[in-house]
DNA sequence: TACCAGGAGAAAA
DNA sequence: TTTTCTCATGGT
């Protein structure tokens, strides 16, 4: 079965009317480039604000953001690790693979060596680290190596289903490559997209979380009463 | 009380 | 190969 290409003009319409209404999101929320890094791995299913108490009680412990580095972390004992991460929620399970991918960090020659690599051998190095699936992958390459990747998530999906952008059942690597042959390789285009879907899916119906359509387009699904 | 949150990997079917 | 289970805190 072929699978029909993404509307043009309806994705970019979508992402006009987000920007219209939210207006730039200056994207992402860190102070340096390997704490967008760390930040991708901790937010994994995970409320962001959780996630900053995380980063905040790992920098504290390690004297500051700017000793939030691959060889420090590393330096910590796991179960200490852990027990900074502890209000992230999936603690035990995320020091291993913030672990694991500081090592593997580390044995690529840090972040100048990964940025020698392409992005699509620097994709594949990311997947292969135990620990980062396409999601965490795409936000790294997008937030902090600046490649044209579109990054795809449990928002995008609901939103673009309902809009009827995409299949929501489709695969990660589907729309992801449907946006990227919609919209063009555009690195300020996708940082901006990705991160309004997600302010959007926060911003609307507090008394109906599953409602991803509020507001845009007309095409709520839910009665007026819930926006 | 129940449900959700910017997923990923292992185990089971 | 596809589906199901596990990981866990904090807000609503």
């Amino acid at each position: 079965m072929t699978h029909p290409h993404m509307d043009q003009a309806l994705a970019r319409d979508v992402f006009d009317t987000l920007l219209a209404t939210y207006g730039p999101q200056h994207w992402w929320p860190a102070e340096t480039r390997f704490e967008v890094m760390v930040g991708a791995v901790l937010t994994q299913n995970t409320a962001w604000t959780n996630v900053e108490r995380g980063l905040r009680r790992l920098a504290d412990r390690l004297g500051g953001v700017t000793n939030l580095d691959a060889e420090p972390i590393l330096a910590l004992p796991e179960a200490e690790l852990a027990e900074c991460l502890r209000p992230v929620g999936y603690f035990n399970v995320k020091a291993r693979r913030l672990r694991a991918f500081c090592a593997d960090y580390l044995e690529a020659g840090g972040r100048e060596g990964l940025a020698r690599l392409d992005t699509l051998a620097l994709r594949r190095r990311l997947l292969a680290t135990n620990g980062v699936g396409p999601e965490t992958a795409d936000d790294m390459l997008l937030y902090a190596f600046d490649r044209p990747v579109f990054v795809v998530d449990a928002y995008t999906r609901r939103l673009g289903g309902r809009l009827g952008l995409l299949d929501a059942e489709a695969g990660y690597e589907a729309i992801r490559h449907g946006f990227e042959q919609a919209l063009g390789l555009d690195v300020p285009l996708f940082n901006e997209y990705h991160a309004l879907i997600v302010h959007h899916a926060k911003a609307t119906c507090r008394t109906e979380p599953r409602c991803d359509g509020c507001c845009l387009r007309g095409l709520c699904p839910f009665p007026k009463s819930h926006r």
